[in-house]
DNA sequence: ACCTAACTTTGAAACGATTCAATTTGGAAT
DNA sequence: ATTCCAAATTGAATCGTTTCAAAGTTAGGT
């Protein structure tokens, strides 16, 4: 169906190692035989096999980008991030979603160790690490985003989601609010947990305010909707005057849920701070008060230690953390 | 570094073709035999190699689906589509995304090309009809998502964009506005040329209204907060009382030029109509009204579009026109 | 003319799977 | 015990590259 390297040889009248050579190392080639060679290529139209060009040379150059869910704007931003940084390496990034479940993280996993990736990056939704530990003995190293590695044993690229959780609650609490809540979930997810560790941590320092946890089952608007909904159905002396909320995505739909219909005002009757900064943040129904994570730029960073890893396997793993930055819009 | 299937043979004392029947076609081996054999791949840890799987058996199970801008949420709901009905037919799905350049689309046509994908879901940004041609000789199929083929050459999933625009314009006539703005961009796009053609002849059949568009370079948040902010600076005189936006990221920053600055009131002052109803578009600063499209439902059908012409590349192409709904709330 | 060193080119081996014609095995039927 | 057939197993050939030792070519120095 397709031409391979022998046909454009024999085309071109050398043999299949010159062709090889003039794809891979122009310069032990003549050019007057380059020349022929690239014309008998576009003759016959020849793509090189990519299957064929991986089992021999071992190694591929594509990287995987795992995340548990692609509609998140962070992680959309920070795939862009680590997809810059990979085409200006010659690397392809491939993106996979893991959509919260963990037998298609499983899955994907399985098909870059069949595909023999160069190398993973991965923001966790279930416990992988044991996973990845065997990966990497068998020679596909990954790196940690969003997320530092248990054991130290991986590279990792994240925020200080505890200092996130900490700032956020000395927003709120510097707002004068007392019965505040934490909303999201669930508490597995080691970003989640870290927040609202760090939003209790606050909490101790300051006299008596008082935090409630809406737990809910993932971080996305419709969650964040029906635990608004909870809410805005408590009692008023019982309702929380300030909301944290794991992502913006949250936040959103607790917007949805107490201001869109009428029935509370935010910041007046409830205060509310998202996480991530999205762009969405700005434009939400009243702006968005967030954490700011630097999203491409952590995308970035995770490719190069990923590209140090790849090419020294024994190389310490390191841990780089970012710090969050509070933005104050309208919403607390 | 990792075992072989000959290591397998070797270890379970059986013979490569047997190892390989234990993966393929089970029924073909004795079940003692089946045992034996998995037994040393799980000892072994073996891991097929899927380049050479791929070369001997000459077709990958990997589909692309190659996007112009995967953080626009429309996308990323389409591929969600995409991504369930490939796994549910044993197809694993990579998203790799144009960023709105001509270059990188082409590079990932090359990319997908080597790497011999079964097939490209792909919503093209410039023309590629005749690179997908070539690769469709070649024996790789396309499908076009969210655009229909030119020449009719492929199958196409999309939405009646003309309708759409033409909706979205007879609302906003309805509502009595004259003076209308059309904000989207580049015109090149066909989605957004036909949207604004729409919106033209809905114009054509009433009476005396105009409509000025608003070119913008991109339809992306950011872009439309700068149309919004040359329709700010208008004097009020000629400034639109009515804006229809290219989709919702685009309203969205019009939204925020406008009004997240208290300068104008939505939809007192200018009422505006987005496109795609992606799910920010309740929790907007003013509830956005918008064109719904169904984008997950497209991505499916799509994949199964693809399939059948992977099954039988002599198939006449499919063209499949979804009808937009409008959806109001408040901006208009 | 001859030797050397540098540069080019060659072609067979290898990568790890799948395939398939050929061979072996195990029972059932005689 | 012999024959036969289906089921199970074998192993060499193959896919399209890259690699690399060996062979061939060229040009410069004597």
């Amino acid at each position: 169906m397709s031409a391979s390297i022998k046909d454009v040889a024999v085309h071109a009248g050398v043999s299949v190692g010159t062709v090889s050579n003039v794809l891979n190392h122009p310069s032990r080639v003549s050019s007057k035989t380059v020349k022929r060679v690239q014309k008998s290529i576009t003759e016959l139209r020849f793509v090189r096999n990519d299957a064929a060009r991986q089992l021999r040379a071992g190694e591929s150059r594509t990287i995987a980008l795992l995340v548990f869910d692609a509609a998140n704007p962070f992680f959309t931003a920070l795939a862009r991030g680590a997809e810059d940084a990979a085409t200006a390496e010659g690397y392809s990034v491939i993106l996979a979603n893991t959509s919260e479940s963990h037998e298609r993280e499983q899955n994907y996993l399985d098909l870059f160790e069949e595909q023999r990736v160069r190398g993973i990056l991965i923001s966790p939704y279930g416990g992988v690490e044991d996973r990845l530990s065997a990966l990497k003995k068998f020679g596909i190293p990954s790196v940690l985003v969003d997320r530092v590695s248990e054991n130290q044993e991986f590279s990792s690229v994240s925020v200080d989601d505890h200092a996130g959780g900490t700032i956020a609650m000395n927003h709120l609490l510097g707002l004068g609010r007392t019965r505040l809540g934490f909303v999201g979930g669930p508490l597995e997810i080691p970003q989640v947990a870290d927040r609202l560790r760090g939003a209790q941590d606050a909490l101790k320092l300051s006299g008596d305010a008082s935090l409630t946890v809406f737990e809910t089952s993932a971080t996305t608007v419709l969650e964040g909707r029906r635990a608004g909904e909870r809410i805005r159905n408590l009692p008023p002396a019982e309702r929380p005057t300030a909301l944290f909320a794991a992502n913006d995505l949250v936040a959103i739909g607790l917007l949805q849920a107490l201001v869109a219909t009428g029935s509370l005002r935010v910041p007046e009757d409830i205060a509310i701070v998202g996480y991530d900064d999205i762009d969405f943040a700005t434009s939400a129904i009243v702006p968005l008060t967030s954490i700011r994570q630097p999203s491409a730029l952590m995308g970035e960073t995770a490719l190069k230690l990923l590209r140090e890893e790849a090419l020294d396997p024994s190389k310490k793993p390191r841990r780089i953390v970012f710090q969050p930055e509070l933005v104050i819009r309208e919403s607390a």
